[in-house]
Order: structure tokens, then sequence, then C-alpha cells
DNA sequence: GGGGTGTGCGCG
DNA sequence: AAAGCGCGCACACCCC
């Protein structure tokens, strides 16, 4: 049963659909009226059929109502309108409207607020008609579709429910590791004593008493003026060159990135009452990964600070990340089963030097990355044509996918969302290069934009369907610490606290820690079967009970 | 002072 | 200075 939500003036009506798309008759209550609504329809585990979870899902969580299963249409129209997979009636064709909004600020309503206020009534009366747009997605819909549909907002489930637990963060850590680091707190636009002293021995060392090191053109013209060959300040390359100035510079720009990145700026405007509130943007990348928003910066969380990360007195963090997570899908969605049956043992570069495809696990690792990136040159392209000859699948299913990006065309990933094409400029460049008496230097561009595009669609495919495993992944841990933690409120039960790409952290009390690190492991399982049947893939995972984030790998 | 671009670096 | 993908952000620096 679908029930199809949507924003009345003052109201909010509900109108069920069946699942032969019988339409019944409309329920209407009042906005403040919603929560309890909502609750009541659970237990038949509806899916809820809204404009966007962000609008609706925050306020249901702050008024501790959890829902099961959701269709998101801004998510779903995303993905329908760029696929090329469709059923009867393909989105595609349709001009922009509103449905094609930028996703929306997930905001939790301020405590004591009426639930579902909207500013602009005028806004909720006009906005389009989620039953039309329902079924119009539903007729735009595969079986392989609807899949990728439920599990991109399941993870919109998710994320608005990370976001209203938080991860929780001592900032107090976080201080002492900042003042270990950098010296007590400076007043605001002042240095840290420890930045001021590595900036005076670099401009002693360069000779250079006014250099401001922040300044990446002028630090490059002291260092080039102090005699060394060098084209950029960036880390690796300076690690290259001996002289006495890049010690101090190295170690001032990892304490100026710390600073400004992760500093107590950082800690004032991103934690609060002792919870990170990751701002997460699901299928904000265009392969379907997540990305966030604000500084927080959720998925850049630096290694360097994740001691501050602890779980409650009695609880536990379980830390759990997928292993080689790409590879393994690549070996999947390419049925390529000695390259799955190298991951059986759990680690898949010691398979792949087991079968003599290469002599060591590093040689795999990075022959393993440059086949999913499109290397060509150096150790990884020297490599790839011996990991070639062992895995023939694999290899042949992203050099196909790199072969239709050259061409302009577009890749799906193995449930169907679809790569961009590229834009006009990409085209006229090729057209341009193929016409008589086109220039080299023209050529030479044409072939390098080409190519460019082959390694990013190469990638797609893995990236995208490494994301679709992921959504299931999480969705399987949701359901089940949900089951594990029965009635009670999310963030008083084991939840979801932090998610990276390949990585889920779960706050649990510590007496259901053995039990959430099962059912990780459960779900990942499930992930795979959901994704890829009976192919034999294995998605082992670490798994880490810990009291801080930083303790885990 | 706002906006756009380049550099550099964090994450996967 | 990137070989080899995908992001977001801070800062410098330039323009208006």
């Amino acid at each position: 049963m679908h029930l199809i939500v949507s924003a009345l003036v003052d109201a909010v009506s509900i109108t069920p659909v069946d699942d032969s798309g019988a339409i019944g008759g409309a329920t209407i209550v009042s906005r403040a009226g919603f929560g309890d609504a909502v609750r009541a329809h659970e237990a038949a585990r509806p899916r809820w059929v809204w404009d966007d979870t962000n609008n609706w899902y925050p306020a249901l969580l702050a008024a501790g109502v959890r829902v099961d299963r959701c269709h998101d249409l801004r998510l779903c129209r995303a993905i329908l309108r760029n696929t090329h997979a469709s059923g009867a009636f393909s989105p595609s064709e349709l001009p922009l409207d509103a449905w094609d909004a930028a996703p929306q600020e997930a905001v939790a309503a301020p405590a004591g607020a009426a639930l579902f206020e909207f500013d602009d009534h005028e806004a909720a009366a006009s906005a389009p008609d989620p039953l039309t747009e329902f079924q119009r997605q539903q007729a735009a819909t595969t079986p392989r579709l609807a899949l990728l549909l439920a599990a991109e907002s399941a993870g919109a489930l998710v994320a608005v429910e990370i976001r209203h637990a938080g991860l929780p963060w001592r900032a107090e850590i976080h201080n002492d590791l900042l003042t270990r680091t950098l010296g007590p707190r400076p007043r605001l636009g002042d240095r840290p004593v420890e930045m001021e002293r590595l900036a005076r021995e670099v401009r002693e060392a360069l000779d250079a008493p006014d250099l401001n090191p922040d300044s990446a053109a002028a630090t490059l013209k002291a260092l080039r003026r102090a005699g060394l060959m060098v084209n950029s300040t960036s880390k690796w390359e300076l690690s290259e060159v001996n002289h006495p100035a890049i010690a101090p510079l190295l170690e001032y720009k990892r304490l100026a990135r710390l600073m400004s990145a992760n500093g107590w700026h950082w800690l004032d405007t991103n934690v609060r009452d002792g919870r990170f509130y990751p701002d997460y943007v699901p299928g904000g990348v265009v392969t379907g990964r997540w990305s966030s928003r604000g500084g927080g910066g959720a998925l850049q969380l630096p290694r360097q600070i994740r001691a501050a990360v602890v779980a409650d007195p009695g609880w536990k963090l379980i830390v759990a990340d997928a292993s080689q997570l790409e590879p393994r899908i690549l070996a999947a969605i390419a049925a390529d089963r000695a390259m799955a049956a190298a991951g059986a043992s759990g680690d898949l570069y010691a398979g792949i030097v087991q079968v003599g495809a290469v002599t060591t696990r590093d040689e795999a690792k990075v022959a393993m990355l440059g086949a999913m990136y499109g290397a060509t040159t150096g150790e990884s392209g020297r490599l790839l044509p011996r990991l070639a000859r062992a895995f023939p699948r694999a290899l042949g299913l992203v050099e196909d996918a790199a072969r239709s990006g050259e061409r302009g065309d577009p890749v799906a990933t193995w449930l169907g969302r679809t790569s961009p094409v590229p834009a006009s400029d990409w085209h006229d460049a090729q057209s341009l290069a193929s016409a008589d008496g086109a220039s080299a230097a023209a050529q030479d561009r044409a072939r390098g934009a080409a190519r460019s595009w082959g390694r990013f669609t190469r990638n797609f495919v893995v990236q995208g369907t490494a994301a679709e495993w992921a959504l299931a992944w999480m969705a399987f841990i949701r359901s089940r610490l949900h089951a594990l933690g029965g009635e009670s409120p999310l963030m008083e039960s084991p939840h979801l606290a932090f998610f990276l790409h390949d990585e889920v952290v779960i706050h649990a009390p510590a007496e259901h820690a053995a039990a959430v690190d099962a059912l990780v492991r459960d779900s990942a399982e499930a992930a795979g079967q959901l994704l890829f049947a009976d192919f034999p893939v294995t998605f082992p995972l670490t798994v880490a009970v810990v009291d801080n984030y930083g303790e885990a790998k």
C-alpha cells in the first residue's frame, strides 16, 4: 500500500493507492495532527510517497514518529529523468518542472514549534500534484529500477535519521587535541603559536622575512628564489625535495589544514550538546554517492580527529567497513567468477596474488585501482595487461564502459542509474576534430577529452553500483536495528550515527554490541543477495566494537 | 563586499 | 606534478 502525502494550505491530505494502482478516498488531517496520523498508519507498513523526505521526516522524527518506508518523489525523479532503461514512459521526455528541484536542506523543526508549518502557504498550495507524479514514475519504472528507487528512498530516511541522532562528539577531547597540536586557542585572526613558530622557521630557511606561508603563490616564489626547482607547493612534490625549509613548511601546512578545516571554529559551529550533526545529501554525486553540505564536511572527517568521537557511557560504537568493495562489485556486475573467487578468502588482493596475476599485494591493489580509474601509464598501467589476462570479464566490462564514454554514449549502473552524457562543447570538439583539415592540436584536445570522459564512465559503473550496494546495506541495517531496538525512540536504541561511502558507524548500548556486529554482517550478505542473487561474490566486513572512532582501523 | 577562479588537501 | 575516479571546503587572489 502506498500513501500519497500532499501539502494543502493548512492541512495535509493522505491518499491511499493499493498495489493494483486503485486510488482510495483521501483523508485530510490538520498539520498538527499529521504525526499522529502517520504513527497510526505505520502498523500496516505503508510506503509513504512524498515530495521530499527533507520536507516531512525531520519534523516527524522530532515528534518521535519513525517511518518504515517511503518513496521520495524528487530523488526518484532525478534518477528516472536521466535513465535510458525506463518502462513504458520516460520522464526524460518531459520538460523540466518543479519535481526537478535541487535538494532542500533538511531542517528539524525547532523545539516547541508547530509541526509542518509552511512559511509560504502560497507555495504549498501551488505545489505540483504528488499523486500524478507518482503515477508517472510508476509507469516509468522497471523491476530493477524499482529496487533502485526503494534503495534511494531508504537512503533518504537514513540521512535524516543520522542528522537527527548525530554522531557523539566530545568537544573537550577535540579541544585538547587542538591545544596539544597547535597551542592554546588564539584570538580571532591570530595564528596559533605552533603555526607561528613554524612560519618563522620557514621564513628564516628561505630568507624571506615577510613570507605568508598561507599564500601558495608567494611560497612558490620564495622556494624558487632559494633555488628549489619545484612547480607547486603541494606536499607530494615538496616531500621529494631536500632543503631545511621543507620539513617546517610541510608541518605548517598540516597544522594549517587542521586549524582551518577542523579547528576551534569548526567545533563551535558543528558540535552542540555533545553531537556532530552530519548534513548528508543523498544522491548528491552523479554516480549516486551521497555528498555532504556545509562546513561540517561529514564525508571528509579526517582520521586525525576521530578520537573525539566517543560513545556515550554504557554505549559502544560499532564501526563496520566493507573490504575492497569496488573490486568485488566489479566482479559481480561482470559475472567474473575468477575474480569473485579471488575475493572469497577475505582479502581480494591476496587472492589476486594467489592466482599468479601479479606478485605482490601492493601490485594487485595498484593494478586493480588502475583498472577502475583508467590508468594508462606508470606501474598501474604496466600491470593492467596481466590483470586482464587473469580476469578478462571484469577488465572487459570496464573497457566497454570506457569505450561508451569515449563515443559520448551513456553507461548505467547495475540497477539502472544512468550516467550523464557530455555537454555540447564536448561534442563540438569531437566533430571539429574529425572534420577535414582539423589541426593536430584540435585532434589532441578532442582525443584527450574523449579519453577523460571514458575514464569517468569507466568509473561510473563501479562507483555507482557500489553506492547502490551501500544503500541496500544501510537499508537492511536500519530495519534490523529497528527490530533489535523495538519501539523505543531512535536515540535510546541502537542507531546509525555515521556513513562514509563504504563504512558505517552505529551507536548502541553495550549489551547490544554483539548483536549489532552480527546484523551488520548479515546485512552485507543480504545486500549482495538483493543485487546479485546467487552469483558467488562475497562482501566481507571489518567490524570494530570500540569506545572511540579513533580506535577503529 | 560579493562573486568567480585557482590551489591545495581532506575523505572514499 | 600527475600518472588514475568521485566529491566539498578554506583560503588567496583577482575582478567588479
